[in-house]
DNA sequence: CATGAATGAGGATTCATTCAT
DNA sequence: GATGAATGAATCCTCATTCAT
């Protein structure tokens, strides 16, 4: 009933072991395309019963959310880092192609970001805000810096990048996604220099 | 097995407004946000048993699907008309502000904007290519008259477009999603710009 | 609800000609292997409605029952017939060849005959009387005549020979039945010689 | 998907109750007449839910399947017994015998000979094919010693017993199954001799 | 009389979740 | 803590039969 209290007490050795196991076996079911890998097919994969996915996640859409929260955890860390080493235009160049890039090279990724970015599930709520406040940050330092258009809100960018992101299935989708990526960008330094 | 031969003769009058109501009840399930309606539900929505539904339509995903072929169906008159009485940047720019303000309009255009351009479903594979074509066509005269940029295809647009229109959710959708539509067309003219 | 009183008065014309044809597409689907097929099936083949189906037989089954009641019936015409040409276990063995001769030529016969002689279904229950009877009357002309073993009944026989007349699918069935009906014959003769 | 490897290790003793509840709930179901029993009824009678039936068997067939099996099983390790005891002929006899006796005691086994003997039902190939193997290897033995007829397959002669085996629901049935099995043997015999 | 659209009680199967071992 | 067997509500689809047109 009630799941593993996470912040109690440490877990003991195996039962983390089992935690981390359970994760990566999730992240790997939606990485080979299965969002809707079944309980006992995750149990499997990391090697328990499915008793113990219950041990330590709620129900299986807690399970997914971790998962999905730590990928963009990872991703988040870097606007910080951009921003020190960029000019904010670049920076956000930078990060849009970050993005793309991920996907490219991690299916994973590339539907968590669909998954995330272009639905509207509370499943995903969290990574979802959490990505949005990233691009907002891009996006403001940009638009404080006259190089980007203002006025538009992470949020909605997001979904646009949802969409481009989930496309990995088709042919040739790595350079059709980077593409219409630039385009986004170029339009939104576009407005910029109209207003500037 | 095979459902209804509609091509032989006409549906008798209560037998088209059975169909009526179950494509009606089904847009209406879809709109509600149960893209998964129950077949079950969905004839309760039309005031029949679900054998009628299996009269009309093959199987779930066909009702589904002939749902959503009718909304694009509508929305791909549009380009054609448009190309005649506009440049063709300026019909492709209406044409986006189209498929927003449809969405805007109609959460079941939203959803059906969503699935099919988001996805790689099969169930949607002919609304898809349908609307692929229909940006296609305007890309490709925008790119003639170099007003647009080329080397985008109608497929990787629409995914955009897809993740844009999903977004109805959020409060304020309507007004950001004409913000990036057009962001998304800046940016479209802004590489014809560059490379002419 | 009340099925068409077949004595009540004459059928019209096209009444009957509707009724013929539904025995003679049902005769025509089973013979097609499919014993089960479904009445929108028999109707189509016989170019009318399933409406139509229900105003000539009360069920499903009636119309099967009586398919198979007029194969028996053109069946138990032969044994007084042969009874009158030739000698009692001459009679006999001519019509347990008849029974194998008429699977192999109609599979819609071998089906029959399987449902009629290898089951206590009571929908053929008339069917399967005629039959044993009409071999009844076989066996004892046989025994009578000194010539079959006694103390086998018609039903009895039947069995066996429904089992024999069902295996038309097997490659080479005709000769097969054709000789382990020969070994029955010759096993009701055997006895007789033995008791003499 | 893939049910339960018997393989992998032993069952757990409840896990084996269930299972060995169900099988025999099944037979009880096909022996009550239902040979067309449904999940829902077997489970039921096994006092479980459906969902236990699917943990153990691949499908409704699969659990049918599996109790022909068993009986068939038992039945097949006759032959060798008899060969080893008894003259070829004899042996074949004994045999026809206890295929008649077995049905006698078990209306499931006489369901389960006539499903498996007097049908093409994938379901049954394997049941089948031992049953045929097991009448080839008496009915081999039988000729090779002069003592039987040649030229009748096993699987020939499963039909006609399959024929007679099933009978059980008539009167007086007992005494007729063992008197038409006997014509058979006679008719067998009575062939060996001619050619002898 | 005929049509064929509608009915709706099944029936097989799936899978997240629970809980006895 | 872990196991994995059991649960059972949910879901799609079939098809004999009825009845409005």
């Amino acid at each position: 009933m009630e799941a593993l209290l996470q912040s109690s007490r440490p877990l003991r050795a195996d039962a983390r072991r089992n935690r981390e196991a359970l994760l990566a076996a999730a992240r790997e079911a939606f990485l080979t395309g299965e969002a809707d890998a079944h309980v006992e097919e995750i149990a499997r994969r990391a090697g328990v019963a499915v008793g113990t996915i219950y041990r330590h996640f709620e129900t299986r859409e807690a399970l997914i959310e971790e998962v999905y929260r730590q990928e963009v955890d990872d991703l988040c860390a870097a606007p910080t880092e951009l921003l020190n080493r960029h000019a904010p235009d670049e920076a956000l160049r930078r990060f849009l192609l970050l993005l793309v890039e991920h996907s490219a090279v991690s299916k994973g990724m590339a539907v968590a970001l669909e998954s995330i970015m272009a639905t509207d599930s509370p499943v995903f709520d969290d990574a979802r805000t959490q990505m949005a406040q990233a691009l907002d940050r891009l996006l403001e330092a940009g638009a404080a810096a006259g190089a980007i258009r203002g006025g538009v809100s992470g949020r909605t960018l997001l979904r646009a990048l949802g969409g481009i992101c989930g496309m990995r299935a088709t042919e040739g989708w790595r350079d059709e996604a980077v593409r219409i990526t630039a385009i986004l960008f170029d339009g939104l330094r576009f407005g910029a220099q109209k207003a500037g």
